[in-house]
DNA sequence: AACGTCCGTGGGAGCGCTCCCACGCCACAG
DNA sequence: CTGTGGCGTGGGAGCGCTCCCACGGACGTT
């Protein structure tokens, strides 16, 4: 009983089927409230027997809207992408998106020219909005969003007085519970690795890191702190690093999971167990903590629930002009296993 | 507010910036070449001082395209989405996308109203095609693309005879070439656990697994075959039944990484060394496999390269509307490691 | 009884493009 | 000289919607 494709069935069509004008039909699929309960009723059926869809594109060009939300990756690291942290984003993400009936648009940035496109694409107005992964400290992609008057929400902050809207996890937290962790296990040589500094994730790791060793009423020993950038190599550097500075170190607190996979395989080469000699932590708790030999202590982070309050926020923005930027700051919780 | 309504160019100023028509400009943009020199140069200097850049819904409902594509992604088992492979796919198809300007939609679907939420949007004529991934056997949703007359790529078929555009690996050769591995190195009661069969791509593995122990001169005992579903407690599952009833295998071809997981873990609660009494085979060549102890020997798939296959076919089907369906099977390699 | 006021309503006027037709204009042929 | 064709061009006519204004009737007010 559904029309042939005739070419999709119009608001025009609709309207005349349900024998009212094209001003209420329209109405009607907004659900505005200045409609009869009769007139919304036979517009409803109408839709039905039509089996109405509304043209988005029409729609967008009358409305200057679109129903749709850039979620952009840089990836200029490769390896970025490729942990699943960015595909618990998206699943956030998309729930909440399609939730609200929005489109989800994903951006991979690779190249200049790629990073180019893009701003393009924002100025041409393709999207209602834009959600940003992964920023690093002199991003000016959410400068520029702002500039084109485009709701943005960033995932992480670019500095501890990030201007724009964003959701975070608790990164100084992170960083204290894995060293108060460890210190309660009698760790007394605590060493971290740390992510890229351009990062605030990672500065709030480190800094987390240092409340922790106050708050266990350990020194802070500089040699202690290698500067890592999230990779597996770059753990096992800086894994390598430490051992030459503080051979007698007992504990490390990997600021990634991944960070920790190439410390631990450092370790390793070492001659040194874990967490018998020493005792490992991570961050994210990832798929690859719980494979890991022996399995990895790490902080969890609420990775989805951060997907989906970025998307929230970003569809309150969205919605309501006014929007001072929103700011929130999701808790950690420090999965233990055996690696400590 | 939206205060600072800069107000985008329209073509209809670079027309009179430029000292030309509507038309023209429109011509310029498109690269058409039936434009003069002359005015093709008018209009590329009107463009870059007015920072022109066109708008896309007016474009979509003029020429009725969107330059977007849709890339499907069912989500019914979640931990599906979890695996680095629709990242790669995902990266792959970004990669060929953005080379063409086209843009990306991702639509996960988990739930059944998700899932009409999408067909109506297909219906709507929001996207130019649709890229579909994970297909299983029943899967109508590639037929109501045709349908609709949507041009639609498959990452792996739903049977042997496919009627739709497909991109997939070589299962069949990836069973083969590994359980010849397995053979080869002197193993007898090869085991195999197997992908839901209601997937193309776990049928396919296990054709291969027979072929090889054909090709190996060894016979095939379906005691040793045990039906898995890509994932890691069902790969624990299997062996698990595996062991009960023949307690003297001596490899096994897990038909996914993950699934190899779960299978190690099983050995090792029964006290079975890898690949000392048993040697373990897993596919896709993941980042997993790299980090399980002992690290596993995996049939590596293109799948970045799949990714880009399948964003190249669906835009050629979109630009020469004819496209017979485009059917591409892509070789796969055996990564040998310490796990057999 | 004459006047507001409110609501639901129809439909005109675009949104910024693409499509396409008709119009010079030129070169070359007859 | 007129004819014929091609080419580059301008601009009308929409694409399907949202926005908004004006209209009539129902109600309330003086």
């Amino acid at each position: 009983m559904s029309g042939r494709q005739t070419g999709r069935p119009t608001l025009e069509e609709v309207a005349a089927r349900a024998g009212v004008g094209r001003g209420t039909v329209s109405r009607v699929i907004n659900g505005s409230p200045r409609v009869s309960e009769q007139a919304r009723e036979a517009v409803g059926r109408a839709v039905a027997e039509l089996g109405y869809v509304p043209n988005r594109a029409a729609r967008a060009l009358a409305g200057s809207r679109t129903d749709a939300v850039a979620l952009v990756v840089p990836e200029t690291e490769a390896r970025l992408f490729a942990e699943p942290y960015f595909l618990d984003i998206i699943r956030g993400v998309s729930a909440e998106l399609a939730a609200a009936d929005k489109q989800l648009l994903l951006t991979l940035i690779r190249t200049e020219q790629e990073r180019q496109r893009f701003e393009q694409y924002l100025a041409a107005q393709r999207v209602d909005g834009v959600l940003m992964v992964s920023v690093h400290r002199d991003d000016p992609l959410p400068d520029l969003a702002r500039e084109l008057g485009l709701p943005t929400v960033l995932n992480g902050r670019r500095s501890p007085d990030e201007p724009a809207s964003y959701v975070d996890s608790d990164n100084v937290g992170a960083g204290r519970s894995a060293v108060e962790h460890l210190a309660g296990r009698g760790r007394r040589r605590i060493a971290t690795i740390t992510g890229p500094p351009d990062m605030e994730a990672a500065r709030g790791r480190l800094a987390g890191y240092r409340e922790g060793l106050a708050a266990a009423g350990l020194p802070v020993d500089e040699l202690l702190v290698a500067t890592g950038d999230f990779t597996e190599e770059g753990g096992r550097r800086a894994m390598t690093a430490l051992l030459e500075r503080r051979p007698d170190l007992d504990a490390v607190f990997a600021a990634s999971d991944v960070t920790a996979v190439g410390a631990r395989a450092a370790l390793r080469a070492h001659g040194l167990a874990v967490p018998g000699d020493v005792a490992l932590v991570g961050v994210d708790d990832s798929p690859m903590a719980r494979h890991l030999d022996p399995p990895l202590t790490s902080v969890r982070q609420p990775i989805e629930e951060m997907g989906r309050a970025m998307a929230a926020a970003l569809l309150r923005q969205i919605a309501s002009e006014e929007a001072e930027p929103s700011r929130l700051v999701l808790p950690t919780e420090l999965v233990v296993r055996e690696s400590s």
